[in-house]
DNA sequence: TTGGAGTGTCAACAACACTGACTTAAAATG
DNA sequence: CATTTTAAGTCAGTGTTGTTGACACTCCAA
């Protein structure tokens, strides 16, 4: 109906909260989440691989050593389907799965050098567009579109995000 | 193509284009996205609905009246998934199809009154989300997100949002 | 020693995407 | 007018990724 429903009394300051604009920030998630998965995704798709693959791979080179557990609350998956991914992985020699030394519960997970060189393969082509992107916008979008995206995500994602920036600034 | 990059020297000004911070970037698109789905995705879930009904029930809120090939080529799936999902709105009541006057081989598509219901209810779910990161970021951060965002789509989604975004401007 | 945590596995199922093949109807084209 | 193309719908099969629920095993800690 109306388009400035946000709140008539607070004047032209709050014109980027309208419904409207709301609505477009959006549609610009969805379209650019599409690209943004578009690239690894053609690549997986020549393989016997996946999304979930691409995702699980990503955050081990990331966080080398880390444990199944660990891993489980970054994807916000069920074990079984995080297992079930892992389990391709770990039979096809793209990842390995030690028992900790502290606590032999856990299994520490690593990449092996093929699990990096697929790692990289995907990065990279993720990279270049957010390279593209990023260049074409500019710094002080990049700024933007960092700080309105860690206002989005829930606040475990945030801690999550948090604790993976600061362990290589 | 370089924009930006006409500092050939680079240097400082292009500190924010180094993996690190892609891939920091990468990981914000990733942990915002879940955010960014996880309230409507609450909703549906009660639902016999899922993520791709709230697709194609935003899309055609969005643009009434839009035809099958129109949305299917916005939502990027293929006809046999996008008609399972029509189907099943169709038989619900949630969206009406109309043969079209001028060419009868198409069909319009339209939400009916509980079908603009539920529109309503998931988009005030996304939109309260969205409200409060832009509010948080303010005005500079969210035109820079839209910044990149935009330019992070393949072309012919960038194409579909600019249509979006024009036809209510 | 008992209870709980971390892990792994089996089975079943659902959502959502895909391909391929086919039909119907209508429009467009020669 | 005959043929081809387009729009939409459908059927069947398959793959990835997610979910529950149940159960076993190992190990740590009270």
């Amino acid at each position: 109906m109306d388009r400035r429903t946000s709140s008539p009394t607070s004047g032209e300051a709050l014109l980027f909260l309208t419904d409207e604009q709301l609505r477009q920030g959006i549609e610009a998630m969805f379209f650019a989440y599409r690209g943004f998965t578009a690239d690894p995704d053609r690549i997986l798709a020549d393989m016997a691989y996946g999304r979930a693959h691409h995702r699980a791979v990503h955050f081990i080179g990331r966080a080398p050593g880390t444990t199944v557990n660990n891993l489980l609350n970054i994807l916000g998956v069920t074990k079984q389907s995080l297992n079930r991914v892992l389990r391709t992985l770990i039979a096809d020699g793209l990842v390995e799965s030690k028992v900790g030394r502290a606590d032999k519960r856990e299994r520490h997970l690593n990449l092996t050098l093929a699990g990096s060189t697929l790692e990289q393969t995907l990065s990279n082509a993720q990279r270049a567009r957010m390279r593209a992107a990023f260049r074409d916008a500019g710094p002080d979008a990049v700024a933007g579109f960092r700080t309105v995206l860690e206002a989005m995500m829930d606040s475990e994602m945030r801690n999550s995000y948090a604790r993976l920036k600061d362990s290589t600034s």
